[in-house]
DNA sequence: GACTCTCGGATCGTATACGATCCAACGAAA
DNA sequence: TTTCGTTGGATCGTATACGATCCGAGAGTC
């Protein structure tokens, strides 16, 4: 008679669950006996989920003292994007001869339910981050290559982890987002698109998230924005 | 009164040595309990290394049967470098406008010493291996993105765990190898070629170790390989 | 008042113990 | 001979126990 899934295994989950919700923010001690004492484990395998996470980089542990959410300075969290952006836009590029109508569909129908969104109530935003995430991931879920798709999920985690885009997405950014989502799936359909004009779009797609978040910031100052990378 | 390392960060670096190293091939079991015999621990911080090894994706652990060396079949390898190849070639652009002399001129020292071993006797493999890998690092960690240096990092761990570069690099491949690593230095010396040209030949380069592995397998083939999201 | 020292609680680190599970080898029945 | 059930050893999974370390609070000193 065993569990479905180890004791390990079942705390692993739960603690992810509530650093990616936000139930444990960025900076938050996780105290291992008071975990283990809430979920009703000893702390053998609290500590084993533990080194899991810490191995994924979403918590940080340090000896004798203990593990904390990690947190993502400013600079940190561009430079996460920007590999999502390089990510996600070779996915795509892979994507442009692999994906299925079904999955072009249902990209659509996420970003109709994106747009819906648009302009409503402030509160909802854990809900738009969800919508969006899972429509960046049917599109690259499509370039069907394991590690792209594993590294992807995991950048992913870090962003939701680090809540900056549910606390500072500026409202605007939706609409045009849901705009360029629109777009890419119509270089998609259309499949007389470039390769290359494919990754570039969609990778600058993913930069803008970058500069509305400076943007907002530092309001005024948008043409002075430095894009890395780019030409 | 304390070692400057935990237990178990030292049973993880001596394993994690040792499957890098080729000690624990790929598919090798890895018992708990002879490894804690084996490194005079108990087998808590075993469990816990093994954890983190198993969140990099170096081993898989399954439920009261053990752990295992990951291994990579032949499409899992190709996908692999691919997103090297990827991870590469924006590295590269960025360290386009990053990069000081030194490191191009470490970069240039690296890879005369790969020239010299050109031809030269086999069995020194791993040592090229290991020069090759440092080449390359040392140009991507000056594209100063913390998460593409960890990415690159660890998926080139995976490679060298694989062992497929050790026993199936074909050797007239370094040849071609060191002259391609001569060009990209060059264009990143002139800084007259464009981002986008150099994210491509890097990215090229990469994928061509795909190729000559692929050639290596099923040789006269070389015209009928069709490489991954290229246009 | 500022600084240092000491102490105690909170917390982590690891060993040990033992039950649970798997699996391969063996033997009995069809 | 093949199949299926049984059994024993190897191995993992987790709880418990206890020592080690850290850190903040308060006392003592300059």
């Amino acid at each position: 008679m065993s569990s479905l899934l180890s004791k390990h295994e079942s705390v692993y989950r739960s603690i992810r669950e509530r650093i990616l919700g936000g139930t444990y923010g960025p900076g938050e001690r996780l105290v291992l006996s008071a975990i283990a004492r809430d979920l009703d484990v000893s702390p053998v395998p609290v500590r084993e989920a533990m080194r899991r996470l810490e191995a994924e980089n979403l918590i940080t542990f340090e000896r004798n003292v203990g593990a904390r959410v990690n947190t993502l300075d400013d600079e940190e969290w561009e430079q996460l994007v920007e590999m999502l952006a390089l990510l996600d836009g070779y996915a795509m590029r892979r994507a442009r001869c692999r994906i299925t109508p079904a999955a072009i569909g249902e990209a659509q129908r996420l970003n109709d339910a994106l747009r819906a969104h648009a302009g409503g109530p402030a509160d909802q935003h854990g809900e738009v981050m969800a919508l969006h995430r899972l429509f960046h991931r049917t599109l690259y879920a499509s370039g069907d290559n394991r590690y792209l798709i594993e590294s992807l999920d995991s950048a992913w985690d870090r962003i939701d982890a680090s809540r900056v885009l549910v606390s500072r997405w500026p409202a605007h950014r939706l609409a045009s987002s849901v705009d360029e989502h629109d777009e890419l799936l119509r270089m998609l359909r259309s499949g007389e698109v470039a390769a290359d004009e494919l990754e570039r779009c969609t990778r600058q797609h993913s930069l803008n998230a970058i500069i509305a978040i400076r943007g907002r910031e530092t309001p005024g100052q948008l043409d002075r924005v430095v894009l890395p990378g780019l030409p």
